[in-house]
RNA sequence: GGUGCCAUAGCUCAGUUGGUAGAGCAACGGACUGAAAAUCCGUGUGUCCUUGGUUCGACUCCGAGUGGCACCA
């Protein structure tokens, strides 16, 4: 029997989680997080992981696992993920993989080129002549390493000039030569199902679970690791919006006000992203029986 | 009950000496392979309250109505 990998994407705030650990608890099985920001041991209340009774429920994994400390990526997310679905799928049919955050799919999914971790070194001394010289001067330097890429980057992102600069100058290579744009063959089928409700609702959805973060203390989380606000991975919504109000640049009330706006937008982001994907199968968060029923039939038919 | 002011985008408001309108915020669409809850790009979405009148033409001027606010009773 072929093994089968539920996904379980949709935006924030959807009702990914309840949704997966029902599909998990139906198919005896585990849960495998793909959720960038839910994986650090120090984020709990703002990154919305699932309670202590749903843990408990079904076997989670990359809840927690990991350390705001050491740097992640979706590169690491991939290996490390394809590793324990390889562990798991020795013990189930099924395996599900539950969260919103695009790129780890994709990793998990079709796999991304194979090249080297960017050097903090590198990347803080070009984020420094970013400030200094400006973008033009990493344009002008990224046209000579690497013109093919040059001519195909979005030019006005700097997050991208500057990794597609670190990969040449830490290989000598140039950045398009370790772009294969790969479509890995994974050793198990893929069902993905998508979560989506009315934008009102999903809104609605955002804004209470922001209020009720905050009444559960996500204040103090943010003040815990407020020492590390310079630290990738606090680079999120729900964190930063603090750190901008305990160095006295917005109020508290703006500071809420923002993480609701910005959470929404996230959400805008994942639609976008998840709608240009032709292999998702889009359902309602409280179609739990049909979605149970659509991958059945799948399942039956491969 | 009387008088005055107001009514324009989802919200707060500009504006048009009469030629069907624009800011901020919100919202919406898109890009995306090691920062991805990141990073970047794009888009006004409108019965200018309703209804008569004047006018070649009314969102704008005039009358009436409706709703809101203020003051006087």
């Amino acid at each position: 029997m072929s093994k089968t990998l539920i996904v379980i994407a949709g935006p924030t705030g959807v009702g990914k989680t309840s949704v997966a650990i029902k599909l998990a608890k139906h198919f005896k099985t585990e849960i495998v997080s793909s959720d960038s920001r839910q994986i650090f041991k120090e984020l709990t209340i703002g990154t919305a992981i699932p309670a202590k009774e749903e843990l408990e429920q079904v076997k989670h994994h990359f809840i927690h696992s990991h350390s705001i400390h050491n740097n992640y990526n979706a590169s690491r997310y991939e290996n490390e993920a394809l590793e324990l679905l390889e562990i798991l799928f020795q013990k189930y049919n099924t395996v599900v993989l539950a969260g919103g955050s695009m790129l780890y799919i994709d990793a998990i999914c079709k796999g991304i080129d194979t090249m080297p971790d960017a050097d903090p070194e590198i990347r803080a001394e070009l984020k420094s002549r970013l400030e200094t010289e400006g973008i033009e001067s990493l344009r002008t330097q990224l046209k000579k390493l690497d013109p093919e890429y040059y001519q195909i980057v979005d030019l006005k992102n700097q997050a991208r000039i500057i990794h597609a600069l670190e990969i040449c100058l830490m290989t000598g290579k140039t950045f398009t030569s370790f772009r294969s744009n790969p479509n890995k063959k994974r050793p198990f089928e893929i069902i993905k199902i998508a979560l989506n409700t009315d934008r009102a609702e999903l809104h609605d959805r955002i804004n209470r679970r922001v209020d009720k973060m905050v009444k559960d203390g996500l204040e103090k989380e943010a003040r815990n690791v407020y020492p590390y606000k310079y630290l990738t991975a606090l680079n999120t919504v729900g964190y930063r919006e603090w750190f901008n109000y305990f160095d006295g640049e917005i109020s508290r009330e703006e500071a809420i006000e923002l993480i609701k706006r910005n959470s929404r937008r996230y959400a805008r982001k994942q639609l976008t992203w998840f709608r240009k994907d032709e292999t998702v199968n889009w359902f309602d968060p409280d179609q739990v029986e049909e979605i149970i029923a659509f991958v059945e039939h799948q399942i039956s038919e491969k």
